[in-house]
DNA sequence: CTTATATTTGCAGTATTTTGCAATATAAGT
DNA sequence: ACTTATATTGCAAAATACTGCAAATATAAG
């Protein structure tokens, strides 16, 4: 038996089990464990199926987004997406960026919201696509290949021509003196235009990346309208944030 | 036994089984299984199967992708995209529309081709930015929710400003007399803004299509410069083409 | 038709990959 | 903590792949 074919018998497994045990492939397809156990590995470092302890499961059994995803974090990056969602009015117009902050909040949308919603990032585009309710504009640009968003000057351009009710955007770094911070020069000319084509902006961001900053700025902390983090508005970590002119959520 | 028949029923058995095995191969053929190899190998080269350790699969099992669900005669797509492939010249610029087809054609194309890329199309994109030495440009538009694709006037607007070497694209119908045809009115207006932003146009299109039309209209056939279908260019449903002024692979 | 040249094929020796096993380490359950 | 189940690592045997070479075959030229 062909190692290919082996493989392709695990995934056929796993996709229709969700799950199965590293045993049961083994006793199944007449090799050892150690095979199983090694081609398990191949194909989730190619991100085709997740292992797990004793055995492996789909990738959408695992919440593992369909791309490449890190799910670092993910319960606080949905209790942000679930307070920045309670924001969004129907009928209005929004703008969700790129990151997986903003990801969760498009899969959070729920189906029955009417909104106009403009993005630059490939992964929520195609989460969008799957509201019947949501009429998604993708703004076109040069595509980053690690960040999956379009970039570069037309991108900028597009947003130029354009004026939505909030914008929902993540950053690199934040920090309350310094502002929101870049590692990467094109991402934060981007941003700068996302900010310039919304009414309110709000900011999603994780309280590790409070208090950090890195090379090119994006913008001051007042330029931002609401800040939601995952942390109580009480939280001594905000204290930095409190008496700057936003919301904090 | 001549070579060119050898490895023709090599490639024959890798469709029909989508797995073989070189001592299986050696012993139908009655050559040494060096030979095989050698054929197997020369075929890979050309991407007409993968070769494995132990044997041999075919393109479609071995680029086994969970975003890729069942698609409708995909070994003729695969067959199409490799012919298309064929086309495409190193630094070139080139344009890939959506549909399944296309999208197949993204997949295949090879890590270490030098390309700049343009779509509409989210699924296509997504592939591309797989490839590390392809500059994918995205054309932004307000996307349909079942094509996938970028259409409107944006889209349109921003097709507008560019012109690229190649693009190939598909199309719901086509027939020698009444020329391409969609069920769709916008994606007429889309396809029509691709072709105008391309050089050359090249048609992809499963036999299946051949003779066909539904109530729009995108173009002529003489507005395609190639018309690639699975079929050997003498297949007698192909006549009706042969006298356009295309070419046919 | 014959000779010269190039291509193809099979073989043998040597690398590489794959696989299963055993020993040891790590994680999970009670 | 202790026990069991699962993972990892190194290793050796088997299977497969690659290399160079010589015989066989095909192709071209005279």
């Amino acid at each position: 038996m062909l190692k290919e074919e082996r493989q392709h018998a695990i995934l056929n497994e796993v996709e229709l089990h969700n799950r199965v045990l590293l045993t049961d492939l083994a006793e199944k397809l007449e090799v050892s464990i150690d095979t199983v156990r090694r081609d398990v590995k191949e194909l989730d470092t190619e991100n085709l199926l997740v292992k797990v302890h004793g055995g492996a499961v789909s990738l959408g059994f695992a919440n593992h987004s369909p791309t490449r995803g890190n799910v670092y974090a993910l319960d606080k990056k949905i209790t942000i997406a679930n307070k920045a969602k309670a924001l969004i009015r129907e009928n209005s117009v929004v703008l969700i960026d790129g990151g997986t902050t903003c990801l969760e909040l498009a899969r959070l949308l729920p189906a029955n919201l009417k909104l106009t919603c403009f993005t630059l990032s490939l992964p929520v585009a195609m989460e969008l696509l799957n509201k019947p309710n949501i009429q998604t504009i993708f703004i076109g640009g040069t595509l980053s290949p690690d960040s999956q968003i379009a970039m570069g000057s037309s991108a900028i351009h597009a947003l130029s021509e354009i004026k939505v009710d909030y914008s929902f955007i993540g950053t690199g770094y934040v920090d309350a003196q310094y502002g929101l911070t870049e590692f990467d020069w094109d991402v934060v000319q981007t941003k700068k235009a996302v900010i310039n084509a919304s009414k309110k902006t709000v900011l999603l961001c994780i309280s590790e990346k409070l208090n950090s900053q890195h090379r090119f700025k994006t913008c001051d902390i007042n330029a931002i309208n609401t800040m939601v983090t995952e942390l109580e508005p009480w939280d001594e970590k905000l204290a930095a944030f409190k008496n700057m002119n936003i919301q904090l959520l």
